[in-house]
DNA sequence: TCTGGGGTCCTTAACCGT
DNA sequence: TCTGACGGTTAAGGACCC
Protein backbone atom coordinates (compact mmCIF):
# COMPACT_ATOMS: atom_id res chain seq x y z
CA UNK A 1 0.00 0.00 0.00
CA UNK A 2 2.15 3.14 -1.52
CA UNK A 3 0.25 6.40 0.10
CA UNK A 4 0.88 9.65 -1.72
CA UNK A 5 4.28 12.11 0.08
CA UNK A 6 1.30 14.02 2.26
CA UNK A 7 2.12 13.91 5.75
CA UNK A 8 4.31 17.01 6.52
CA UNK A 9 7.07 16.76 9.60
CA UNK A 10 7.95 20.79 10.43
CA UNK A 11 10.92 21.13 12.78
CA UNK A 12 12.36 24.61 13.80
CA UNK A 13 16.11 25.00 13.09
CA UNK A 14 17.68 25.40 16.87
CA UNK A 15 14.41 26.33 18.44
CA UNK A 16 15.31 28.02 21.57
CA UNK A 17 19.20 29.17 20.43
CA UNK A 18 17.67 30.53 16.95
CA UNK A 19 14.66 32.71 18.91
CA UNK A 20 17.63 34.14 21.49
CA UNK A 21 19.65 35.01 18.15
CA UNK A 22 16.14 36.94 16.90
CA UNK A 23 15.78 39.06 18.98
CA UNK A 24 19.49 39.74 20.39
CA UNK A 25 20.76 41.65 17.14
CA UNK A 26 24.20 41.48 18.45
CA UNK A 27 24.27 37.91 18.78
CA UNK A 28 23.58 37.21 15.24
CA UNK A 29 25.83 34.61 13.92
CA UNK A 30 27.48 34.03 17.08
CA UNK A 31 27.49 30.88 19.65
CA UNK A 32 24.53 30.56 21.83
CA UNK A 33 23.98 28.31 24.46
CA UNK A 34 20.93 28.05 25.74
CA UNK A 35 20.16 25.77 28.98
CA UNK A 36 20.26 25.72 32.97
CA UNK A 37 23.17 28.09 34.13
CA UNK A 38 23.44 26.35 37.46
CA UNK A 39 26.03 24.39 38.79
CA UNK A 40 23.74 21.70 37.26
CA UNK A 41 22.48 22.69 34.19
CA UNK A 42 22.60 21.19 31.32
CA UNK A 43 22.39 22.37 27.83
CA UNK A 44 18.73 22.50 25.39
CA UNK A 45 19.49 23.51 22.50
CA UNK A 46 22.96 25.35 20.89
CA UNK A 47 23.11 27.58 17.83
CA UNK A 48 24.69 26.09 14.85
CA UNK A 49 27.60 28.05 15.55
CA UNK A 50 28.22 26.57 18.98
CA UNK A 51 27.31 22.95 17.64
CA UNK A 52 30.75 23.49 15.95
CA UNK A 53 32.52 23.85 19.12
CA UNK A 54 30.90 19.88 20.06
CA UNK A 55 28.36 21.75 21.89
CA UNK A 56 25.12 19.65 21.72
CA UNK A 57 22.01 19.38 23.85
CA UNK A 58 21.69 17.62 27.02
CA UNK A 59 25.36 18.51 27.59
CA UNK A 60 26.46 19.79 30.84
CA UNK A 61 26.72 23.30 30.56
CA UNK A 62 29.76 23.13 32.21
CA UNK A 63 31.37 21.01 29.57
CA UNK A 64 29.86 22.99 26.59
CA UNK A 65 31.23 26.13 28.77
CA UNK A 66 34.44 24.61 28.41
CA UNK A 67 34.05 23.37 24.64
CA UNK A 68 33.00 26.86 23.78
CA UNK A 69 34.32 29.73 25.89
CA UNK A 70 33.30 32.51 24.43
CA UNK A 71 29.66 31.23 23.40
CA UNK A 72 26.73 33.16 25.11
CA UNK A 73 25.00 31.09 27.61
CA UNK A 74 21.50 31.92 28.35
CA UNK A 75 18.08 30.67 30.64
CA UNK A 76 15.50 29.59 28.45
CA UNK A 77 12.69 32.28 27.97
CA UNK A 78 9.76 29.78 27.71
CA UNK A 79 7.07 33.21 27.03
CA UNK A 80 8.67 33.88 23.86
CA UNK A 81 9.45 31.04 22.64
CA UNK A 82 5.51 29.95 23.43
CA UNK A 83 4.19 33.16 21.47
CA UNK A 84 7.01 31.96 18.02
CA UNK A 85 5.28 28.91 18.57
CA UNK A 86 1.78 29.62 18.66
CA UNK A 87 2.43 31.55 15.41
CA UNK A 88 3.57 28.77 13.42
CA UNK A 89 1.66 26.30 14.93
CA UNK A 90 -1.71 28.74 13.27
CA UNK A 91 -0.11 28.60 10.25
CA UNK A 92 0.09 25.15 10.17
CA UNK A 93 -3.40 24.48 11.11
CA UNK A 94 -4.23 27.02 8.23
CA UNK A 95 -2.77 24.04 6.34
CA UNK A 96 -5.19 21.25 8.04
CA UNK A 97 -7.05 20.83 10.93
CA UNK A 98 -4.86 17.58 11.41
CA UNK A 99 -2.07 19.30 13.34
CA UNK A 100 -0.01 17.53 15.94
CA UNK A 101 2.23 19.09 17.75
CA UNK A 102 5.11 17.01 19.18
CA UNK A 103 7.12 20.10 21.17
CA UNK A 104 6.84 24.09 20.89
CA UNK A 105 9.15 23.55 18.20
CA UNK A 106 7.81 20.40 15.97
CA UNK A 107 4.61 19.46 14.53
CA UNK A 108 3.01 16.65 12.11
CA UNK A 109 0.74 17.72 9.20
CA UNK A 110 -1.96 15.67 7.53
CA UNK A 111 -1.78 17.68 4.27
CA UNK A 112 -4.28 15.64 2.49
CA UNK A 113 -6.70 15.65 5.28
CA UNK A 114 -6.93 19.52 5.25
CA UNK A 115 -7.19 19.36 1.48
CA UNK A 116 -3.86 21.34 1.19
CA UNK A 117 -2.05 18.64 -1.08
CA UNK A 118 -3.06 15.37 -2.60
CA UNK A 119 0.29 13.92 -4.20
CA UNK A 120 4.09 14.58 -4.63
CA UNK A 121 4.60 18.05 -6.57
CA UNK A 122 1.71 19.92 -4.20
CA UNK A 123 3.22 18.88 -1.10
CA UNK A 124 6.65 20.15 -2.24
CA UNK A 125 4.80 23.23 -3.21
CA UNK A 126 3.16 23.53 0.14
CA UNK A 127 6.26 22.64 2.40
CA UNK A 128 8.15 25.42 -0.16
CA UNK A 129 5.75 28.59 0.59
CA UNK A 130 5.36 27.43 4.26
CA UNK A 131 9.14 27.46 5.26
CA UNK A 132 9.05 30.55 3.41
CA UNK A 133 6.09 32.45 5.07
CA UNK A 134 7.47 30.98 8.32
CA UNK A 135 10.61 32.86 7.72
CA UNK A 136 8.77 35.91 6.89
CA UNK A 137 6.44 35.77 9.74
CA UNK A 138 9.17 35.01 12.49
CA UNK A 139 12.13 35.17 11.34
CA UNK A 140 13.69 32.12 11.82
CA UNK A 141 14.04 28.93 9.57
CA UNK A 142 12.27 25.43 9.95
CA UNK A 143 12.84 22.42 7.99
CA UNK A 144 10.48 20.20 5.89
CA UNK A 145 10.00 16.48 5.86
CA UNK A 146 7.50 14.98 3.60
CA UNK A 147 6.73 11.65 3.22
CA UNK A 148 3.83 8.80 2.97
CA UNK A 149 4.25 8.53 7.07
CA UNK A 150 5.08 10.02 10.11
CA UNK A 151 8.42 8.18 11.00
CA UNK A 152 9.34 8.79 7.66
CA UNK A 153 8.50 12.83 7.32
CA UNK A 154 10.60 12.85 11.01
CA UNK A 155 13.44 11.15 8.89
CA UNK A 156 13.17 13.62 6.15
CA UNK A 157 12.72 16.78 8.11
CA UNK A 158 16.09 15.74 10.30
CA UNK A 159 17.91 14.64 7.27
CA UNK A 160 17.16 17.75 5.53
CA UNK A 161 18.09 20.38 8.60
CA UNK A 162 19.16 22.72 8.79
CA UNK A 163 16.32 25.11 6.85
CA UNK A 164 16.17 22.55 4.27
CA UNK A 165 13.01 20.35 2.84
CA UNK A 166 13.34 16.70 1.96
CA UNK A 167 10.47 14.52 -0.07
CA UNK A 168 10.33 10.91 0.24
CA UNK A 169 8.99 9.16 -2.97
CA UNK A 170 6.81 6.94 -2.47
CA UNK A 171 8.82 3.17 -2.88
CA UNK A 172 12.07 4.63 -2.45
CA UNK A 173 11.99 4.77 1.50
CA UNK A 174 13.30 1.09 1.86
CA UNK A 175 16.83 1.82 -0.09
CA UNK A 176 17.08 5.03 1.28
CA UNK A 177 16.86 4.06 5.22
CA UNK A 178 18.75 0.91 4.85
CA UNK A 179 22.35 2.75 4.94
CA UNK A 180 21.18 4.91 7.66
CA UNK A 181 22.28 4.26 11.62
CA UNK A 182 19.83 2.56 13.97
CA UNK A 183 20.00 5.70 16.18
CA UNK A 184 17.86 7.29 13.32
CA UNK A 185 14.60 5.74 13.88
CA UNK A 186 12.62 7.13 16.56
CA UNK A 187 12.67 4.76 19.50
CA UNK A 188 15.99 4.06 19.20
CA UNK A 189 17.80 5.58 21.93
CA UNK A 190 21.43 4.74 23.64
CA UNK A 191 20.29 1.77 25.16
CA UNK A 192 18.85 0.00 22.47
CA UNK A 193 21.15 1.26 19.93
CA UNK A 194 23.92 -0.73 22.08
CA UNK A 195 22.00 -3.62 22.44
CA UNK A 196 21.78 -4.11 18.91
CA UNK A 197 25.09 -2.99 18.02
CA UNK A 198 26.59 -6.07 20.04
CA UNK A 199 24.34 -8.32 18.00
CA UNK A 200 25.75 -6.49 15.30
CA UNK A 201 23.22 -4.67 14.10
CA UNK A 202 24.30 -0.68 13.50
CA UNK A 203 22.09 -0.28 9.99
CA UNK A 204 18.26 -0.04 9.06
CA UNK A 205 19.13 -2.76 6.48
CA UNK A 206 20.67 -4.82 9.01
CA UNK A 207 17.11 -4.25 11.12
CA UNK A 208 15.27 -4.96 8.49
CA UNK A 209 17.07 -8.72 7.56
CA UNK A 210 17.20 -9.73 11.38
CA UNK A 211 13.50 -10.48 11.12
CA UNK A 212 11.09 -9.31 13.11
CA UNK A 213 11.30 -12.65 15.52
CA UNK A 214 15.08 -12.24 16.27
CA UNK A 215 14.22 -8.35 17.22
CA UNK A 216 11.27 -9.28 19.35
CA UNK A 217 13.95 -11.81 21.32
CA UNK A 218 16.25 -9.22 21.45
CA UNK A 219 14.17 -5.78 22.39
CA UNK A 220 11.18 -7.00 23.76
CA UNK A 221 7.53 -7.56 22.15
CA UNK A 222 5.97 -4.30 21.37
CA UNK A 223 9.53 -2.43 20.89
CA UNK A 224 11.07 -5.55 18.63
CA UNK A 225 7.40 -5.50 16.13
CA UNK A 226 7.14 -1.71 16.41
CA UNK A 227 11.19 -1.28 15.44
CA UNK A 228 10.93 -4.15 12.40
CA UNK A 229 7.86 -2.28 10.31
CA UNK A 230 9.58 1.15 10.91
CA UNK A 231 13.06 -0.72 9.14
CA UNK A 232 10.72 -1.78 6.14
CA UNK A 233 9.38 2.15 6.16
CA UNK A 234 5.86 0.99 7.72
CA UNK A 235 3.93 2.71 9.65
CA UNK A 236 0.33 3.50 9.65
CA UNK A 237 0.35 5.89 13.19
CA UNK A 238 -2.54 8.87 11.83
CA UNK A 239 -1.49 12.20 12.57
CA UNK A 240 -4.01 12.64 15.86
CA UNK A 241 -4.67 16.33 16.59
CA UNK A 242 -5.69 16.31 20.09
CA UNK A 243 -4.47 14.04 22.86
CA UNK A 244 -5.30 14.30 26.72
CA UNK A 245 -2.58 14.88 29.34
CA UNK A 246 -2.20 11.13 31.11
CA UNK A 247 0.25 13.42 34.02
CA UNK A 248 1.10 16.27 35.86
CA UNK A 249 4.56 16.72 37.20
CA UNK A 250 7.52 18.78 38.93
CA UNK A 251 10.88 18.38 39.95
CA UNK A 252 13.64 20.42 40.74
CA UNK A 253 17.29 19.38 40.81
CA UNK A 254 19.20 21.18 43.97
CA UNK A 255 22.48 23.05 43.47
CA UNK A 256 23.66 21.28 46.65
CA UNK A 257 22.08 17.43 48.09
CA UNK A 258 20.08 18.01 50.39
CA UNK A 259 20.60 15.73 53.28
CA UNK A 260 18.77 17.28 56.30
CA UNK A 261 15.38 15.61 56.37
CA UNK A 262 13.26 18.78 57.63
CA UNK A 263 14.39 20.29 54.49
CA UNK A 264 13.82 17.36 52.21
CA UNK A 265 10.18 17.33 53.66
CA UNK A 266 9.54 20.68 52.96
CA UNK A 267 10.77 21.06 49.59
CA UNK A 268 8.51 17.70 49.02
CA UNK A 269 5.45 19.98 50.36
CA UNK A 270 6.28 22.70 47.90
CA UNK A 271 6.45 20.62 45.07
CA UNK A 272 2.97 18.87 45.95
CA UNK A 273 1.58 22.49 45.58
CA UNK A 274 3.09 23.57 43.22
CA UNK A 275 2.05 20.32 41.28
CA UNK A 276 -1.43 20.93 42.00
CA UNK A 277 -1.11 24.35 40.63
CA UNK A 278 -0.87 22.84 37.58
CA UNK A 279 -2.86 20.17 37.72
CA UNK A 280 -6.06 22.90 38.63
CA UNK A 281 -4.83 24.82 36.02
CA UNK A 282 -5.22 22.19 33.46
CA UNK A 283 -8.66 21.33 35.05
CA UNK A 284 -8.12 18.31 35.67
CA UNK A 285 -7.77 16.31 39.04
CA UNK A 286 -5.90 12.97 39.45
CA UNK A 287 -5.66 9.75 41.80
CA UNK A 288 -2.34 8.34 41.91
CA UNK A 289 0.20 10.55 43.49
CA UNK A 290 3.93 9.87 42.77
CA UNK A 291 7.11 10.78 44.60
CA UNK A 292 10.32 10.93 42.55
CA UNK A 293 13.99 10.71 44.82
CA UNK A 294 17.23 10.95 42.92
CA UNK A 295 19.87 10.36 45.37
CA UNK A 296 23.28 11.64 45.55
CA UNK A 297 24.21 8.94 43.22
CA UNK A 298 22.09 9.70 40.30
CA UNK A 299 20.20 7.01 41.48
CA UNK A 300 17.01 7.09 40.67
CA UNK A 301 13.37 5.86 42.78
CA UNK A 302 9.69 6.23 42.59
CA UNK A 303 6.99 5.66 45.23
CA UNK A 304 3.44 5.76 44.06
CA UNK A 305 -0.24 5.77 46.01
CA UNK A 306 -3.31 5.31 44.14
CA UNK A 307 -6.20 6.87 46.21
CA UNK A 308 -10.06 5.89 46.29
CA UNK A 309 -11.11 8.76 43.97
CA UNK A 310 -9.27 11.27 42.24
CA UNK A 311 -8.76 14.68 43.99
CA UNK A 312 -7.03 18.38 42.83
CA UNK A 313 -7.11 19.39 46.84
CA UNK A 314 -3.17 20.42 48.05
CA UNK A 315 -3.50 19.10 51.59
CA UNK A 316 -4.65 15.45 50.03
CA UNK A 317 -1.46 15.50 47.55
CA UNK A 318 0.82 16.84 50.49
CA UNK A 319 -0.21 14.24 52.58
CA UNK A 320 0.49 11.54 50.36
CA UNK A 321 3.74 12.69 49.33
CA UNK A 322 4.87 12.79 52.58
CA UNK A 323 3.48 9.66 53.60
CA UNK A 324 5.70 8.14 50.75
CA UNK A 325 8.57 10.07 51.56
CA UNK A 326 8.53 8.23 54.60
CA UNK A 327 9.72 5.24 52.89
CA UNK A 328 12.34 6.12 51.33
CA UNK A 329 15.81 6.49 52.74
CA UNK A 330 17.76 9.68 51.98
CA UNK A 331 21.16 8.82 53.47
CA UNK A 332 24.00 10.56 51.63
CA UNK A 333 22.25 13.07 50.30
CA UNK A 334 19.03 13.75 47.99
CA UNK A 335 19.74 15.88 44.41
CA UNK A 336 16.52 15.69 43.15
CA UNK A 337 12.73 15.70 44.63
CA UNK A 338 9.81 15.51 42.14
CA UNK A 339 6.57 15.05 42.86
CA UNK A 340 3.19 14.35 40.15
CA UNK A 341 -0.47 13.06 39.68
CA UNK A 342 -1.13 10.48 37.55
CA UNK A 343 -4.47 8.60 36.39
CA UNK A 344 -6.14 12.24 35.37
CA UNK A 345 -9.41 13.15 35.26
CA UNK A 346 -10.98 16.23 34.48
CA UNK A 347 -13.75 16.32 37.25
CA UNK A 348 -15.50 19.85 38.16
CA UNK A 349 -14.76 21.04 41.36
CA UNK A 350 -18.64 20.02 42.22
CA UNK A 351 -18.20 16.58 41.19
CA UNK A 352 -14.90 16.36 43.17
CA UNK A 353 -16.70 17.68 46.60
CA UNK A 354 -18.88 15.33 45.86
CA UNK A 355 -16.53 12.57 45.68
CA UNK A 356 -15.12 13.47 48.92
CA UNK A 357 -18.26 13.61 50.34
CA UNK A 358 -19.32 10.20 49.19
CA UNK A 359 -15.71 8.93 50.36
CA UNK A 360 -16.79 10.47 53.79
CA UNK A 361 -19.78 8.88 54.16
CA UNK A 362 -17.68 5.67 53.48
CA UNK A 363 -15.14 6.57 55.89
CA UNK A 364 -12.48 6.46 53.66
CA UNK A 365 -9.12 7.57 54.41
CA UNK A 366 -7.59 8.17 51.12
CA UNK A 367 -9.67 10.66 49.89
CA UNK A 368 -11.27 12.61 52.99
CA UNK A 369 -8.63 12.77 55.05
CA UNK A 370 -8.25 16.70 54.67
CA UNK A 371 -9.69 16.80 57.67
CA UNK A 372 -7.60 15.44 59.40
CA UNK A 373 -4.59 17.06 57.87
CA UNK A 374 -1.38 18.25 59.87
CA UNK A 375 -0.32 20.67 57.29
CA UNK A 376 2.59 22.38 59.84
CA UNK A 377 2.44 25.26 57.45
CA UNK A 378 -0.11 27.08 54.82
CA UNK A 379 1.13 27.77 51.43
CA UNK A 380 4.56 29.34 53.26
CA UNK A 381 7.41 27.36 53.13
CA UNK A 382 9.23 27.46 56.66
CA UNK A 383 12.60 28.06 55.69
CA UNK A 384 15.18 26.37 56.81
CA UNK A 385 17.82 28.92 57.45
CA UNK A 386 19.92 29.06 54.91
CA UNK A 387 23.37 26.75 55.73
CA UNK A 388 21.64 25.20 58.87
CA UNK A 389 20.25 22.49 56.82
CA UNK A 390 23.46 21.67 55.38
CA UNK A 391 26.39 21.01 57.78
CA UNK A 392 27.80 18.36 55.58
CA UNK A 393 27.55 14.95 56.98
CA UNK A 394 31.25 13.67 57.14
CA UNK A 395 32.71 13.55 53.91
CA UNK A 396 30.64 16.25 51.74
CA UNK A 397 30.77 16.87 48.96
CA UNK A 398 33.17 19.65 47.12
CA UNK A 399 29.97 21.69 46.51
CA UNK A 400 30.39 24.27 49.85
CA UNK A 401 28.32 26.54 47.70
CA UNK A 402 26.48 27.92 50.21
CA UNK A 403 24.63 31.18 49.58
CA UNK A 404 22.13 30.26 47.15
CA UNK A 405 19.68 27.61 47.94
CA UNK A 406 18.29 24.33 45.86
CA UNK A 407 16.67 26.36 42.85
CA UNK A 408 15.55 29.63 44.20
CA UNK A 409 17.03 32.95 43.73
CA UNK A 410 19.15 34.17 46.17
CA UNK A 411 15.93 37.63 45.89
CA UNK A 412 14.19 38.46 49.26
CA UNK A 413 10.92 39.30 48.26
CA UNK A 414 10.63 41.37 51.36
CA UNK A 415 12.49 44.29 51.71
CA UNK A 416 15.94 45.18 50.47
CA UNK A 417 15.53 43.21 46.95
CA UNK A 418 19.05 41.73 45.93
CA UNK A 419 17.98 40.88 43.00
CA UNK A 420 19.14 38.55 40.38
CA UNK A 421 19.55 38.87 37.13
CA UNK A 422 20.00 35.82 35.44
CA UNK A 423 22.02 35.95 31.49
CA UNK A 424 19.93 36.03 29.17
CA UNK A 425 17.04 37.36 30.83
CA UNK A 426 14.83 40.94 29.52
CA UNK A 427 14.97 43.86 30.99
CA UNK A 428 13.99 47.51 31.23
CA UNK A 429 15.90 50.51 31.81
CA UNK A 430 14.52 53.36 32.30
CA UNK A 431 16.47 55.85 30.58
CA UNK A 432 18.24 53.36 28.10
CA UNK A 433 14.98 51.19 27.06
CA UNK A 434 14.60 47.58 26.91
CA UNK A 435 17.53 45.05 26.79
CA UNK A 436 18.93 41.82 28.21
CA UNK A 437 21.26 40.65 30.87
CA UNK A 438 24.57 39.46 29.21
CA UNK A 439 25.93 38.90 33.02
CA UNK A 440 26.33 39.81 35.81
CA UNK A 441 28.79 39.09 39.29
CA UNK A 442 29.86 41.44 42.15
CA UNK A 443 27.44 43.54 42.30
CA UNK A 444 27.09 44.50 39.17
CA UNK A 445 24.84 43.61 35.93
CA UNK A 446 25.49 44.30 32.50
CA UNK A 447 22.75 45.12 30.25
CA UNK A 448 22.43 44.75 26.52
CA UNK A 449 20.28 47.52 24.66
CA UNK A 450 18.92 45.95 21.53
CA UNK A 451 15.53 45.21 20.27
CA UNK A 452 14.70 42.49 17.61
CA UNK A 453 15.25 44.03 14.69
CA UNK A 454 17.77 46.76 15.91
CA UNK A 455 20.95 46.80 15.33
CA UNK A 456 23.02 45.57 17.72
CA UNK A 457 23.15 47.39 20.47
CA UNK A 458 25.78 48.37 23.02
CA UNK A 459 26.27 47.30 26.34
CA UNK A 460 26.56 49.26 30.14
CA UNK A 461 27.09 48.35 33.47
CA UNK A 462 24.99 48.90 36.52
CA UNK A 463 24.98 48.35 40.03
CA UNK A 464 22.53 44.86 41.01
CA UNK A 465 19.66 47.36 42.94
CA UNK A 466 20.23 50.11 40.39
CA UNK A 467 16.39 51.20 41.06
CA UNK A 468 16.28 52.42 37.36
CA UNK A 469 16.55 48.77 36.02
CA UNK A 470 13.67 46.15 36.34
CA UNK A 471 12.61 42.87 35.20
CA UNK A 472 10.50 43.16 32.07
CA UNK A 473 8.44 40.68 29.39
CA UNK A 474 10.12 39.57 26.48
CA UNK A 475 9.59 41.77 23.25
CA UNK A 476 7.90 39.44 20.48
CA UNK A 477 10.07 38.80 17.51
CA UNK A 478 7.37 40.81 15.22
CA UNK A 479 5.13 43.51 15.07
CA UNK A 480 4.79 46.88 16.74
CA UNK A 481 7.84 46.41 19.11
CA UNK A 482 10.47 44.11 16.68
CA UNK A 483 10.61 43.25 13.17
CA UNK A 484 12.62 40.68 11.29
CA UNK A 485 14.26 42.91 8.85
CA UNK A 486 16.19 45.77 10.12
C1' DT B 1 32.20 20.42 37.56
C1' DC B 2 29.35 15.03 35.15
C1' DT B 3 24.36 14.14 33.98
C1' DG B 4 17.45 19.41 33.56
C1' DG B 5 12.50 19.19 33.29
C1' DG B 6 8.32 17.58 31.49
C1' DG B 7 6.31 14.11 29.49
C1' DT B 8 5.01 9.13 27.08
C1' DC B 9 5.02 4.21 26.63
C1' DC B 10 6.46 -0.47 27.83
C1' DT B 11 7.74 -4.32 30.92
C1' DT B 12 7.68 -6.99 34.94
C1' DA B 13 6.01 -8.54 39.25
C1' DA B 14 2.72 -8.91 42.78
C1' DC B 15 -1.83 -9.34 44.03
C1' DC B 16 -6.84 -9.98 43.75
C1' DG B 17 -10.95 -12.04 42.06
C1' DT B 18 -13.26 -15.25 39.11
C1' DT C 1 -12.51 -28.09 47.77
C1' DC C 2 -8.25 -27.47 45.61
C1' DT C 3 -5.73 -25.81 41.73
C1' DG C 4 -4.79 -23.41 37.64
C1' DA C 5 -5.55 -20.06 33.96
C1' DC C 6 -6.58 -15.52 33.07
C1' DG C 7 -7.65 -10.57 33.34
C1' DG C 8 -7.39 -6.28 35.63
C1' DT C 9 -5.09 -3.15 38.73
C1' DT C 10 -1.26 -1.37 41.14
C1' DA C 11 3.58 -0.43 41.82
C1' DA C 12 8.25 0.22 40.27
C1' DG C 13 11.60 0.86 36.96
C1' DG C 14 13.58 1.83 32.44
C1' DA C 15 13.96 3.76 27.80
C1' DC C 16 12.99 7.38 25.02
C1' DC C 17 11.57 12.00 23.23
C1' DC C 18 12.17 17.19 22.87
Amino acid sequence: MRSAPTILHLDMDAFYASAEQASKPSLRGKAVIVGGLGPRGVVATASYEARRFGVHSAMPMAQARRLCPNGACLIPRFTLYREVSELVMGMLRALSPLVEPLSLDEAFVDLEAGGAAFDAAGARAVGERLRADITAATGLSGSVGLAGSKMLAKVASEEAKPDGLLLIEPGTERELLAPMSVRTLPGVGPATGEHLRRAGITTVGELAEAGEDELVRMVGKAHGAGLYRMALGLDDRPVVAERDAKSVSVEDTFDVDLHDRVRIRNEVQRLADRCVGRLRASGHSGRTIVLKVRRYDFSTLTRSETLRGPTDDPAVVREAAARLLEGVDTTGGVRLLGVGVTGLADYTQEDLFAQVRAAEADGDPGVAQESGTVAPDGAERVDVPSGAGEVEAPGGAAGAVGSVEGGGAPGDPGGGVVRYWAAGSDVRHAVYGPGWVQGSGVGRVTVRFERPGSAPGRARTFRVDDPELEPSDPLPLVGPAGGVSA
